[in-house]
DNA sequence: CCCTTGACTATCT
DNA sequence: GAGATAGCCAAGG
């Protein structure tokens, strides 16, 4: 194992498996949070590479949306489990009480 | 070395 | 808001 993924690898387990159930973290935010601005793309390896399970569906693109292509066996399976613990969606979209109208689609429906 | 590939992002039309 | 474009950066061929 090369320098950069000694020290980057557990860093990026550790903020993944800090995420609380029924919430979501984008891949720039867990590298952020991790110490490695600009390290997005590299966050799906670390996680690839961890030696234990880890939560890696609670973590999605900055737009809220699953990084997997849609209708793919990945994207249905983390959809699930995402549901699983309370995350609601909005279409494609993930719901995270980010607005006031937010709350109005929940118990409305999407409005488009 | 050069080129391509990704579970990515920000910005511009 | 959707599509195109340009950055991004390690890995592998």
């Amino acid at each position: 194992m090369n320098s950069f993924q000694k020290k980057f690898d557990p860093g990026v387990w550790q903020v993944v498996k800090s995420i609380p159930s029924g919430r979501v973290m984008g891949y720039g935010e867990v590298a952020r949070a991790a110490g490695y601005p600009r390290y997005s793309r590299m966050v799906s390896a670390a996680m690839g590479r961890s030696p234990e399970p880890l939560p890696w569906y609670r973590v999605v693109r900055s737009n809220r949306t699953l990084a997997f292509e849609e209708g793919s066996k990945s994207y249905q399976e983390q959809a699930q489990l995402l549901k699983h613990e309370g995350v609601r969606f909005d279409g494609l979209k993930i719901i995270e009480a980010e607005s006031d109208d937010s709350l109005d689609r929940i118990l409305w429906g999407p409005q488009d």
